[in-house]
DNA sequence: GTCATATACTTAACATGTTAAATTGTAAAG
DNA sequence: CTTTACAATTTAACATGTTAAGTATATGAC
């Protein structure tokens, strides 16, 4: 006699499913955004939190943009080359390093944000203002409660 | 004479970052779950939906779990290497094939689903069962408005 | 039938994610 | 001071994601 079979639930209609549906449906019309900025999602999680928080460490900036620090070490050399991303030591950590946006990497973002920006109205237009506002707050509080 | 700069919202608040943060804190558990049991996060969400779905061809397989095609490829060699799932020619159709769990899929399938159970039940103790079920209810319906 | 076009993958090439180990510097204890 | 433990990255090695090109088969027009 083996266990009762468990029941488990669709997977697009599990927790994590749905998750992550509404992430490839909300980015897929962002992402050619991105591509005509020259940047990749991650890296535009990178300059989206600088810009958020100004002068930043890279421990501090990894776990803001989701992201592990191995991969914020080979982003940020690329964005360094570019010159969107300028790069410091940290003066009270001599193995640390302070990264901040360049005045190029502010103006991709303004420019960049401008495309986006209109993207999300649209969501706001088909979903309601109100109800993503509160759909949001409500991932917020899932991902509070459950950490 | 610039531009304004737009008012971004904070990255963690937005909508994209929103739901990858939230996409992180339900899975961080669990990942270890399906570690212990040898697949990792892609290769569950194969197995999943051929529990869900039965025999399937493999580009509803990539659509259901939200994979590109050379994906489901490469982790279907493995799989099927693993004897968790079984390939078979598409009488259908030349080209294609279709692809099933095994036994020692299925098994693997509920032996792990009983540890995400319980996860997923802690879940629903934090959060609340209606307001899970009300906000994963949400996510769909955002999915598929802005679709 | 045969040609053109489309479909279902697969392969290959490269970017990125992920983990573990190495490097460098800090901090506290003795 | 020096030793020890720890912290902030970086490097390296490998898995996985992603895009583009290739292969084989199907489908429809003629």
């Amino acid at each position: 006699m083996t266990a009762p079979p468990k029941k488990l639930l669709p997977y697009r209609q599990s927790l994590a499913g749905s998750l992550l549906a509404a992430r490839e449906a909300v980015m897929a019309p962002i992402r050619p955004m991105l591509a005509e900025a020259g940047v990749t999602e991650q890296q535009w999680r990178v300059l989206r939190v600088l810009n958020d928080s100004g002068p930043i460490d890279l421990k501090t900036l990894a776990e803001s943009a989701l992201l592990f620090g191995p991969s914020v070490t080979r982003i940020l050399k690329d964005l360094v080359e570019r010159d969107l991303v300028v790069r410091q030591a940290n003066p009270k950590d001599g193995r640390g390093a302070i990264v901040s946006l360049s005045i190029r990497g502010k103006a991709l973002i303004q420019e960049t944000a401008s495309h986006t920006a209109r993207q999300l109205s649209l969501y706001t237009r088909k979903f309601g203002d109100k109800r993503l506002k509160k759909l949001i707050a409500e991932l917020k509080a899932l991902t509070t409660a459950i950490q």
